[in-house]
DNA sequence: TTGACTTGACCGAACGTTCGGTATAGACTC
DNA sequence: GAGTCTATACCGAACGTTCGGTCAAGTCAA
């Protein structure tokens, strides 16, 4: 039997990457987090602490993706469906008290999977919202600055919550991201 | 005589903490990235690795005062003051291929020094930018407003180029930071 | 009884830190 | 000017600790 189910393993371990970031993220530090022996974790996770961290940076990349990305492709006023994201979002960073996993991990590692893992996990969260933006009528090339400025400004809102102790930034933002996608093209 | 001279030991040594944060900047690097050994870089620094992450903080923020900040309280049309800062940040962040110090050094810290350098750090930077924008006419509560997000948005514009490994979507997001904070309040 | 899972004991290497000591340069006597 | 003293800067070697990682020996449900 296992002592820990997958998912909360998941969870715990996301945790441990997200305020520590990689190097931070010591094996002493995850087996506590985990309840996990050393061995215990490379029983799971073969390749080590670099293993850990590509199984978490997939984990969390999925669930943006079924949880706050999916919306986009729905129904409904496209309004509403920006609002669900940032509802989303706003649960996935815990109101701005979480930092962002591609943030954390993107210091000290040389190039590598996790890396690659982190490019395309930008670059679909922005295609995804470009592309919801196309179809509300925002020309193409305004449509994916804008949803890369969107990202950008959630990332910078993580940051500043973070740096300032106060989730309140990260909240101003996501509050206003949805009008600010959707207003007229200038 | 120093091998080293200070100017030259502070740049090195932001550099170091800058690409891998606090805990990746180990003193094997740190000793390389300086040519001092460990024993000398206790000789400048008594306090050990702590005291030189906060030396680099306040270097790099007094650097950021001087340079980035001072021309906002300058004379001239706001939006020229403001890209001005513009330019300075561009050249202090290598135009995006650098990540922020304050980024860099918020993972895995308990409370300390370093986090209230953080703070006041931050806290600076958005009020300098507020109270521009206030003596341009825009409403005080609206500056402030104004002045975090183009904080946020600078702080997501490296990460995203982090990211990404692309240096444009900084670029990008520090050349329309002038004219978004000087539109016409709604 | 097999196979998934956990564990304590252990490893070499690297960590941050400290110590004793050397080289150099300027200041002060004699 | 020679000799002594002091201060600054640097370094090699070692400290105890923690690092990421391994292994043989269990435990326990199926």
């Amino acid at each position: 039997m296992s002592k820990i189910t997958e998912p909360e393993l998941m969870s715990r371990l996301s945790e441990v990457f997200r305020t520590h970031g990689y190097d931070g993220a010591s094996l002493s530090k995850i087996s506590e987090a985990t309840g996990l022996r050393r061995a215990s974790l490379y029983h799971r996770f073969p390749g080590g602490k670099t293993e850990m961290a590509e199984a978490v940076l997939k984990w969390a990349g999925e669930w943006l993706a079924t949880n706050a990305l999916a919306p986009l492709a729905g129904s409904g006023p496209p309004e509403d469906r920006l609002r669900q994201m940032a509802e989303k979002l706003d649960e996935f960073y815990e109101g701005g008290r979480r930092s962002c996993l591609l943030d954390a991990l993107s210091f000290g590692l040389e190039e590598g999977g996790i890396r690659d893992h982190q490019k395309a996990g930008m670059e679909a969260w922005i295609e995804a919202i470009a592309t919801m933006l196309r179809e509300s009528g925002i020309p193409p090339r305004t449509a994916r600055e804008r949803a890369e400025d969107a990202v950008i400004r959630i990332q910078g809102g993580l940051v500043m919550s973070r740096a300032k102790g106060d989730p309140l930034p990260f909240q101003r933002t996501l509050r206003s991201l949805p009008q600010d996608l959707l207003r007229k093209p200038e």
